[in-house]
RNA sequence: GGCUAUGUAGUUUAAUGGUAAAACACCGCCCUCAUAAAGCGGAUAAACAGGUUCGAUUCCUGUCAUAGCCA
């Protein structure tokens, strides 16, 4: 039978700068994505740029570029920070401005106005543009928003379409105790339980075109363009060419697992709004939705530009190089609660494990083995451990590395202990014996490493089948300033 | 303000109603195949105050701190 497996990364707005945050997202995915390759499955991977609203309308005003440009411009910084992230090529990159996507969204609106879930209501709300959501008078401080005191709060009074979102607090409450693990971690998943156990306000979707343009129009209302959910959540199946091209869509998103990674502020819109916007259009719900904490600075702080603590994920890779910020990424930031990172631990991560750990062992094995074995050890039919593939398959990729470090470790060990390079000089057979086995259980070590770090562990397995030694594999580097 | 979660070595993380584990950093020893690497040994930890219990880091209550969600 045909296993095949759909995921995507929240498409950034491309309003902000590419940052820690969203390489370790599209790290974390291309980490799934190739794994899942590994394992025979036809994957569709997608990722992509959100680029209507208001913010982005001010932002391009006030620059004086063309808003069609400035979005172009933007994209293309995310385009960059896959390519040197290296995530797979095949990615799908959709951009919420493309003509498919637009058309996509419009017909997804048509159905569920069909369908009786969007009305037309007078909205008056005080908005903030930063955040793009409501806010009510408790939240605010000296009317701006906490988040982003810097910007004026925009005060709203106009006709807009709204989105039934009340009506499907039922059907949302059963699909979840249907799925418990619908939303992982757990305790993210009791946190839109909670949300939408105290009840559901529709939203509104929809701008007057006159006073903000920058969206995708409304059917057969030219006077209003969508605003921003609407619109921004219909990329999951546009990519997969919905509506026109059925089959993709049947494919993934139907037969295909859909799986969403999202950061902790998405939780709300992918979890639940979405998901009642695919009830209201009937089409089958995501299968998962998996939630990445925050990252912060040193101390928990949030990284900020004032408190200069951001972390820049292009410095660090022209740095130490790709595989070594996908290590430090997938591993020494919590998959669920987020961690504080710093140069200092990534450069204690980068020296202690690929330096010394991964890189060191590498060295030893492929001497030893090009100086004493007759040719490249055959390594046909080692096989993958049980728990490397748990841990993947539960998205701890921090766990699979944990378990895959021990292996390393342990290899060191076991060379020490059994001394390989003393009995060589009196039993060369007995040596060859002990050096393909650590050539066997390195190249096991190499495969697991495939979908995280796909550079090193191809460079390690070239090496094993040419049975040479290579250069360090990575450099040991004095702490980055 | 309400709700929820979290608080464990210098740091980042585990497990657990009965001796608190690992990695990094630190100190000592040791090896030479290797990238001044590896291996072995060592020191160091439960926010605070109560309660339940033979026994609490674990369960309960309160305080404080942090984070998230909501108003």
């Amino acid at each position: 039978m045909e296993k095949n497996f759909y995921i995507t990364t929240t498409l950034p707005y491309v309003n902000a700068r590419p940052h820690l945050g969203h390489a370790l997202e599209f790290v974390r995915a291309d980490v799934i994505a190739r794994y899942k390759k590994m394992l025979g499955f036809n994957v569709f991977f997608n990722t992509g740029t959100d680029e209507h609203g208001e913010k982005i309308w001010n932002a391009a005003t006030k620059e004086n570029v063309k808003v069609e440009n400035y979005v172009k411009t933007n994209a293309q910084k995310f385009k960059h920070l896959l390519r040197d992230l290296n995530i797979l090529e095949d990615i799908h990159f959709i951009r919420t401005t493309d003509p498919k996507h637009i058309r996509g969204a419009q017909k997804l609106w048509e159905i569920v106005s069909q369908n009786g879930f969007i009305y037309k209501a007078n909205y008056k709300a005080k908005y903030c543009v930063g955040c793009e959501l409501e806010k009510t008078d408790s939240e605010l401080r000296d009317n701006k928003c906490p988040q982003h005191p810097n910007l004026d709060i925009v005060e709203i009074n106009e006709e807009n379409y709204f989105f039934r979102f009340s009506a499907f607090q039922k059907k949302l409450l059963d699909f979840y105790s249907s799925r418990p693990d619908f939303v992982l971690p757990e305790s993210r998943m009791k946190e839109i339980v909670s949300f939408v156990s105290k009840g559901l306000r529709d939203f509104s979707i929809s701008r007057l075109r006159k006073k903000m343009p920058w969206g995708a129009p409304v059917p057969k209302d030219e006077e209003h363009v969508m605003y921003v959910w609407f619109d921004a959540l219909a990329n999951y199946i546009t990519t997969l060419g919905w509506p026109d091209d059925i089959s993709q869509f049947n494919k993934f998103w139907v037969n295909g697992t859909p799986t969403q990674y999202c950061g902790q502020d998405n939780l709300r819109q992918q979890a639940a709004m979405w998901q009642a916007m695919l009830m209201a259009a009937g089409l089958p719900l995501s299968y998962q939705i998996v939630v990445n904490g925050f990252v912060t600075g040193a101390g928990g702080v949030k990284m900020s530009k004032t408190l200069g603590n951001t972390i820049d994920p292009k410095k660090l890779i022209a740095y130490y190089g790709t595989d070594a910020l996908r290590y430090y990424v997938v591993r020494h930031i919590h998959p669920w609660d987020g961690s504080a990172v710093s140069d200092e631990s990534f450069h204690e991560a980068y020296s202690a494990n690929l330096v010394n750990g991964l890189g060191n062992l590498v060295s030893r094995i492929l001497t030893m083995a090009e100086r004493y074995l007759l040719g490249p050890v055959d390594i046909s039919e080692e096989s993958l451990p049980e728990e490397w593939r748990k841990n993947l398959d539960s998205f701890r990729i921090d766990s699979a590395c944990d378990f895959i470090w021990k292996r390393i470790s342990d290899l060191d060990k076991a060379i020490n202990e059994e001394e390989a390079f003393k009995i060589a000089k009196k039993d060369i057979e007995k040596a060859r014996k002990l050096v393909s086995k650590y050539v066997k259980e390195l190249s096991i070590i190499a495969k697991m490493l495939e979908p995280i770090l796909p550079q090193t562990s191809l460079e390690i397995q070239k090496y094993i089948s040419l049975n040479k030694k290579p250069l360090p594999m990575f450099v040991r580097k004095e702490m980055i300033r």
